[in-house]
DNA sequence: TATTAACATGTTACATTATAACATAACATC
DNA sequence: GATGTTATGTTATAATGTAACATGTTAATA
């Protein structure tokens, strides 16, 4: 358990230095579907954010989910756990970093942890293979502290 | 370029006897969706599979192809490649391993590299978070030595 | 101040991916 | 030949994602 309400501040607050910096607009609707995704560290899909999303507001259609989504990706605000097809808010939006997730079984809570791509195991796979790495997808499924 | 087709013969080969070790049996229809995804080195969505299949066969639905890609990645026979929600045949699924796909942009070749989940960065992380690992998405997306 | 360009959002209609639930077949064992 | 098990077929629908075009909003710029 921790205050949660404190990762909720500081996303906010990330995500409207990381706008100003990238020279973004981090509009109502965007800040709204942060907001939402944020609830917990839980990913959630983008047709839960849809219905949550429809409550607030009038009822939104998909691409409107979508958009946002990208847009938020885009400036590193969230990642998408792709093993989920589930969406989740990003802890360090304020550094440039790789990622590896840590996504839980059974309670769904998903650690996102640093890592600098540079010099792991993958990143000699990837030299080996002179391969030219634009974006990397790390998910470790299995069960938390807490869970196990 | 290579000899595809001894990828191919190594690969049914292969699927017959990993299947006898498990005891499970390997019908016509898992040899045909297999072959059929060793086509290739590029992954393949279930529902190339299905057109395919259906012109070979008489006509299949959906659920055919998905209990079939099921059968085919427990045995460790297929990989699914999650970031890009397509099907891959395993390289080395005599071996208990883990993987690292490295993924083409442009040609969509997907190279598939062994390694040994125990003793990486991600292992580590893995293990200062006390997390139980079960299963590993490693997915690297980028180009590869002849697209670059 | 009208005009334009840009960006953001709304709307409609579909495409793609995946699964639930139930029915039948094929085969082995008793 | 009744029974259980595994594999496949069938129908229907759920869940995820996008293309294309319309409208609104704001801020230069003519
Ligand atoms: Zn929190
Ligand atoms: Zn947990
Ligand atoms: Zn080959
Ligand atoms: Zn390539």
């Amino acid at each position: 358990m921790h205050d949660h309400q404190v990762c909720i501040n500081h996303a906010m607050q990330m995500a409207k230095s990381v706008c100003k910096r990238n020279k973004q607009e981090l509009t109502p609707l965007r800040q709204a579907v942060l907001k939402l995704i944020w609830n917990s560290h839980q990913p959630v899909t983008a047709y839960q954010i849809l219905a949550d999303l429809s409550k607030k507001r009038k009822m939104v259609a998909p691409p409107t989910v979508y958009r946002t989504l990208e847009f938020l990706e885009k400036n590193g605000l969230i990642h998408k756990i792709e093993s989920l097809k589930a969406f989740i808010g990003c802890s360090h939006p304020d550094q440039n970093h790789g990622s590896v997730f840590l996504i839980c079984r059974k309670c769904n809570y998903v650690q996102e942890e640093l890592d600098m791509h540079g010099q792991s195991n993958i990143d000699k796979i990837v030299n080996k293979n002179i391969f030219l790495p634009q974006s990397y997808v790390i998910e470790v499924i299995g069960f938390c502290k807490s869970c196990h």
